[in-house]
DNA sequence: TTAAATATATATCGATCGATACATAAATGC
DNA sequence: GCATTTATGTATCGATCGATATATATTTAA
């Protein structure tokens, strides 16, 4: 539907893989440590293709804070969504979260937001509200769940589901810590099944 | 007894206090995003007398976390510490850390190591080791108050200490995370009670 | 009083920063 | 065809980066 024919030289890479690579060079190196050449480089693009496609650096970060929150952060919640028993759809969602904490490529393993974005808050205009916004909707969509459960009678109707749905968010971001500061995921999962309880805990 | 007198022209700043300005430039603009300029701002010093006093950036820089790691943070673990009862210390470790969270000055909420230092891991080298100690020490610090009442018998003897520390540890660090994404203190402490007894819960 | 030692202030270094001017290449519309 | 539009590659801009050379000020040792 969306193929019309644009006029005048067509781009010679794809943006989102250009992207990508952008978000794992601002994931290693951070935002003010990465480089537009350490940037490029990594985009396979040059400086003026860079500035004409994404506008500046600022604008770069931001959309790979967007592409990060909508795509890349939300397998385990997929898994988490999809698995039709409770117990097993949390233990599913941390044990994606040790996984993907550890496995990522030289440099940017831990969570985009929570070891890259975050340290620029106040000095990069656009980080705040992205990131209070990626939080408060994958703790939305974490607590949708539980809701679901409860109406299904799977979970008592007090179950406190905003208040588990941030735990189990703060779990997320607590093996993501870990994993960036580089312990392996045998130790991230030796307290895991206490973990799940503890968030399935009706009290 | 060190009061012994150098020799040549005296210090006419104090190392401790431009060390905690320079630690707060850094955790408001993070490592590379601190220019030299700001940093020697902050602490009043000119350039030559901080590559004097303190080496060079980067040096100054595993300077400031170590400042942090031996002093800035420990406030919560001794309240942790000295606290008589088990349950109450721990609510009061957290609640400490909630207040700690939110209320530093502009730029610097949440955890140093966490929103900042993290960001570099992989780039400043240095960083990584001392990280990885810091939360070492602190997660064996913590296990440790849990060893001692299970030796007076205020907890069970297979109450898995060391867990426990870690599980206390990642709440410690999800505040911190909420905090420097500008949670109030109110909101942070809803689930507050929850969480004390799940730390001290035996099974 | 002089020499040695350490800290300070000013000025500035070459390198790199983010960003852009310019000419050229490759597509569409007519 | 030719004009228009968009992307690319090269070369380079002024600003700022981390770091230092130099001269001066202030202390102790003798």
């Amino acid at each position: 539907m969306n193929d019309i024919k644009k006029m005048g030289r067509p781009r010679t890479f794809d943006e989102k893989q250009a992207l990508l690579k952008a978000m794992n060079t601002f994931w290693a190196k951070g935002y003010d440590g990465a480089s537009l050449k350490d940037l490029t480089k990594a985009m396979g693009i040059s400086g003026p293709s860079m500035y004409a496609a994404f506008g500046d650096k600022r604008e770069l970060y931001l959309k790979t804070i967007d592409l990060y929150a909508d795509v890349d952060a939300c397998e385990p919640v997929v898994i988490f969504e999809t698995e039709p028993d409770i117990a097993k759809a949390v233990k599913g969602f941390l044990q994606a979260v040790i996984h993907y904490a550890v496995s990522r490529e030289n440099g940017a393993q831990g969570c985009y937001l929570a070891s890259c974005a975050i340290a620029n808050i106040d000095e990069v205009e656009g980080v705040a509200e992205r990131l209070d916004k990626a939080i408060h909707d994958t703790d939305t969509r974490l607590a949708a769940r539980f809701d679901l459960e409860k109406q299904k009678g799977n979970l008592p109707s007090d179950f406190p589901s905003i208040n588990r749905a941030r735990l189990m968010y703060d779990m997320r971001q607590s093996y993501m810590f870990r994993g960036r500061a580089k312990w392996s995921k045998a130790t991230l999962e030796e307290d895991l099944d206490y973990r799940v309880k503890m968030i399935i805990s009706s009290s």
